[in-house]
DNA sequence: GTACCCCTACTCGGATAGCGAGTGTCCGAGTCGGAATGG
DNA sequence: CCATTCCGACTCGGACACTCGCTATCCGAGTAGGGGTAC
């Protein structure tokens, strides 16, 4: 099982995006140039943020991208959500109603002990997501990261703006 | 993100082998016949859990699969880490250290505060696997499944061994 | 009758093709800002 | 000098190739058990 990088690209974009004055917009192009990675397909899973209502878009000269929500409203499994979409990593494929010994569909109402045990397992994998928001990995980072070097980063990004 | 299949079959065989009499063993293509799957690739995979330690190997005639261990002893987990390996689903590529704002090697000794997330999210979805095992399943089977039934399946099973 | 040997059938194990999701890229659609122009 | 129009640059959005890991399969390696043979 792996999950897609687009996933930790999306979080770090959608982080800087949260460290930002409100009201300005970032284009895709230059949230790849931050982190060095491939700009069209950047843009790519910013469109799938984009969709699933985590950023705004708009389009044209000083357009770019945006969250949609304050920072405190967005978890890491909203961008998850969006990036990978919502369906869940194990998906039963009910083979108990396969074989010689099938159980009848009747009999299969409920799921299986191992489905619902890994049901459960993603349940509170996405519980611990939901928990963390923008606002508190922003929290941590002041807490741990130097004043100096955040200065260093908003500069850099003043002058791209 | 996606589970491999073959953690369902796989979970379902160990199921199957922890619900039999103890020194029995159950060939690979018994084994797939049973929920009515590719017989090479039910093998694989129970290859796959035989190098983990999960289950032993016997070749020749009467030989095949077995628990290792008391089936309390063996859990959804261990299953997972044998058939999809150990590493985590979510991979930090230190992006960080990328760029023209790049972090310098030094500040990074700790995971960034998303990686960390993601890291502690899929401790708490292993946490939950830990803790079921093969006897608390069979244990939960029993207590919803007619007794009729569980006959039917050993006597099924009584036919091909 | 008994012990030994060989042979067959059965099982695992790793090496080998095929396919689909994720990866990566490109070009067209749409929009804002400013420069040029005429009144 | 000001309003209007037009043009250009910038940005998003979806459509198009490519790669790698999961899927699926086959054949060789190794072993247990039984039958045959010699003593």
């Amino acid at each position: 099982m792996r999950m897609s990088d687009g996933v930790e690209w999306a979080a770090h974009a959608c982080a800087l995006l949260a460290a930002l004055p409100e009201g300005v917009g970032v284009s895709a192009a230059l949230l790849a140039e931050f982190n060095d990675l491939p700009p069209a397909y950047m843009a790519k899973h910013m469109q799938a943020l984009a969709r699933a209502g985590v950023v705004t878009s708009a389009r044209g000269a000083g357009g770019g991208y945006r969250l949609a929500r304050p920072a405190s409203e967005v978890t890491l499994w909203d961008i998850v959500e969006a990036v990978e979409g919502p369906e869940p990593a194990f998906r039963c494929t009910e083979i108990r109603q396969k074989g010689p010994c099938a159980a009848k569909p009747a009999e299969c109402r409920h799921p299986c002990q191992i489905a619902a045990a890994f049901h459960a397992a993603e349940k509170a994998w996405r519980g611990s997501l939901k928990a963390v928001s923008l606002a508190s990995i922003l929290a941590d980072l002041a807490r741990k990261q130097s004043p100096a070097r955040r200065a260093e980063l908003l500069a850099w990004l003043e002058t791209k703006l």
